[in-house]
This record gives structure tokens, C-alpha cells and sequence, in this order.
DNA sequence: CCTACCGATCGGTAGG
DNA sequence: CCTACCGATCGGTAGG
């Protein structure tokens, strides 16, 4: 495999990245696919495996960038609600970086056929767990509230998070640092004026 | 039209709700629903007249009841930051008065064809639109911090609610009214406690 | 609610 | 990257 393919592969796959994400994966086909890059359908086989194979790699490559920013964050000597924070702000920047790969994860995963649903669902859980130890140590520490929920607090955290590719449009909206800056802002102290 | 086939028709609606959020709306195939109900595939379209149909009826009819309890909440002389607990406490309510539907209505919707898709986008954004008035009257009084953007907010605040249906068992977790209440905590006076 | 079927489209392969 | 094609499956209809 040289680079030429490697480059072709990669056109392949962000434009199937598009198509999934307009369409759905299960409704976008290859042969809309194979249209939009100017190729017959059956053409696309020298590049890729499968139409699955394009979803794997879409979504495992998201999921190692989310781990590596969360595996920087929990390094930092600070309180939990700093690094709440600083979690809140490279996941959004992980995603600004790629939205319609970042949609495409959250969306269409669910498609990925067994075992690798299965690990993709591993890796999620892990992750969002990584984030409830984070607001645990917060709780512990008298940082955060002890009143709420903690599954309750992380999944809403994560879904705040994760529906952001849907509405954030990079040209007209506020730059993605700043959008971290706020959702965390938000999200640890709430709409409400300080007391 | 009589009694019983309605009844008949309210079955394989529920079934097909629960088959389009298991397979998303694309990949479940009215085989699939059709031995759900222990019937041939054929004979489902005695009782619907297509596949679509169902999809429409599911998030139309949630949209009507996510319409009806904001009715209410914009009706009640109270600041602004109270009017967004009961609307999200409201929503969450409609939610879990059935999860499944909610989920379709919030992950399929997008399979709708025009011209419903229009209308039910229509109907979402307006809904929408009335959230952000409450912020906006919340920040012109002074209830709601001055310095976040209001687009992000109501955005954030509508992921939260959505994915609830994803996450939320009513069995294992707290009660759908302690849900509401808590979430509407979370987004409006944040995790971080009072200062 | 069934049998029998339709045309369209799907992901993918063989062989060049 | 192409032509030619495969078996499987899709939503839906005709006629009972």
C-alpha cells in the first residue's frame, strides 16, 4: 500500500463521513458514495474493505482522540472542578476539529456489527466513566453539589457535549475554545447569576 | 374505521416504535415488524398505509404533547428561571410518559420525506424559539448571567433533555418527576455548589 | 389476514 | 478503476 492509495482511502472515507452523516449509514449507499467521488460503486473495493470497515475506522479514530485529551486532563494537579472543566474543553475541541467525523461517531455507531460494537461500547463506557470519577472526586471534595445524581450529572454532561456537531456551525457561531469555555461554564455553574 | 382496528393499528405502531429505536428507522424492515405481530408482512398494510406513516404519527404526536405542556408552563406568572424549571421538568415528564417514542422522535425524525420533514423542523425550531424567550426574559431581568450565548444555551439545554431516553431506566434510576427536577438544577444553578 | 409476487436497490465479487 | 453481474432484501400491491 503507497501513499497515493493511502490518500485515495482517506478521500474515501471523509467523503463517506459526509454521506453518512446526511443520510444516515444504513441509507447512504455506495453507490451514492461511489458518485460523489466520480468512481463507479464497485471501485471503491480497491480501496476499501467493506462499507463497514469506512465505520469502524470513523469511529475509533474519534474514540482514540477522546482518550488521549482526557488521558492529558487527568494528569493535571487541580481541583476537580478545574479539570471537569478542562475534560468539557478538549472533548469539544477533539470534535471541532473533525464535526462531521465527531457526528458520524455519536450517531451512527449503533451500526457497527458485533464484536466490534461491542468494543466501541467498552471504550464509551470507560471514557464517560473516567468523567463520573471526576465529579465523584468533586462530590468527595466539597466542590460539587452532593445532591445530584451522578449518573444522572455525567449523562447529561455527555450529552451536552456530544450534540454538538448538530447545531454548531463553525462560521457563524462563537469559535470552538471559546464554545469549551462556555458549555463548561455552563455546565458547572449554571445559567443562574452567582448569589 | 371501528374500534377494534384502531386498536389493531395502535399495536403495530407501539411495536414498530420499539423496532425503530432498536434498529434505527432505515434498517427496520417491515418483515421484521410484520413477525414482531405474528403476521405476514403483507398484512401490515391492512391496518397502515406505509412504512412512513408510522414514523410521521410517532413524532407528530410527540411533538403535540412537547407543544401542550410548554402551553402551559408559558402561561404561569413566575420569573423567568422558574418558567425554565417547569418547561424542562415539563419535558422530561412528556418524555417519560413513553421513552420509546421519544427516542424515534428524537433519532429519526430526519427519515421523515418532505414535505413532513419541513413541517416537523417547523415545529421543532419554534419550540425551541419559545425556550430561548424564556432565557432571553432571564437575562433582560437579570436572573441569568449576562455573559453566555443564548444559542449555546438552549442548544445544551435541549441535548440534555433528549438523550435522556438513551440513558434513563425507570427502573434501576430515580423517578421521572425527581429526574426533571434534578436536571433542571444541573442546567440552571450548574454542579458547582453555591458560593 | 394470507399467498404470490413486483420492480428497485442493496453490498459486494470476478475478472480484467 | 471498469464492465458485468450475483443473491439477498427492500417497501409495497393484487386479489382473495
Amino acid at each position: 500500500m503507497d501513499v497515493a492509495n493511502l490518500s485515495r482511502k482517506e478521500q474515501v472515507i471523509r467523503a463517506a463521513a459526509a454521506l453518512f452523516r446526511e443520510k444516515g449509514y444504513v441509507a447512504a449507499s455506495m453507490r451514492d458514495l461511489a458518485q460523489k467521488l466520480g468512481i463507479e460503486a464497485a471501485s471503491l473495493y480497491s480501496h476499501i474493505k467493506s462499507k463497514e470497515e469506512i465505520l469502524h475506522s470513523l469511529c475509533f479514530d474519534m474514540a482514540a482522540e477522546f482518550r488521549k485529551s482526557l488521558d492529558a486532563v487527568e494528569q493535571l494537579p487541580a481541583p476537580a472542578s478545574e479539570k471537569l472543566r478542562q475534560g468539557i474543553i478538549g472533548h469539544i475541541e477533539v470534535m471541532a476539529k473533525d464535526l462531521i467525523a465527531s457526528a458520524v461517531f455519536m450517531n451512527e455507531h449503533r451500526h457497527l456489527s458485533q464484536p466490534y460494537l461491542r468494543d466501541f461500547l467498552l471504550l464509551r463506557i470507560n471514557y464517560i466513566n473516567r468523567f463520573k470519577s471526576i465529579i465523584e472526586e468533586g462530590v468527595r471534595s466539597g466542590d460539587f453539589k452532593d445532591t445530584i445524581d451522578k449518573k444522572l450529572a455525567v449523562m447529561t454532561l455527555f450529552s451536552s457535549l456530544n450534540w454538538m456537531p448538530q447545531w454548531y456551525d463553525p462560521g457563524s457561531d462563537i469559535n470552538s475554545s471559546e464554545l469549551g469555555e462556555q458549555l463548561a461554564d455552563m455546565l458547572v455553574n449554571g445559567l443562574k447569576k452567582g448569589r
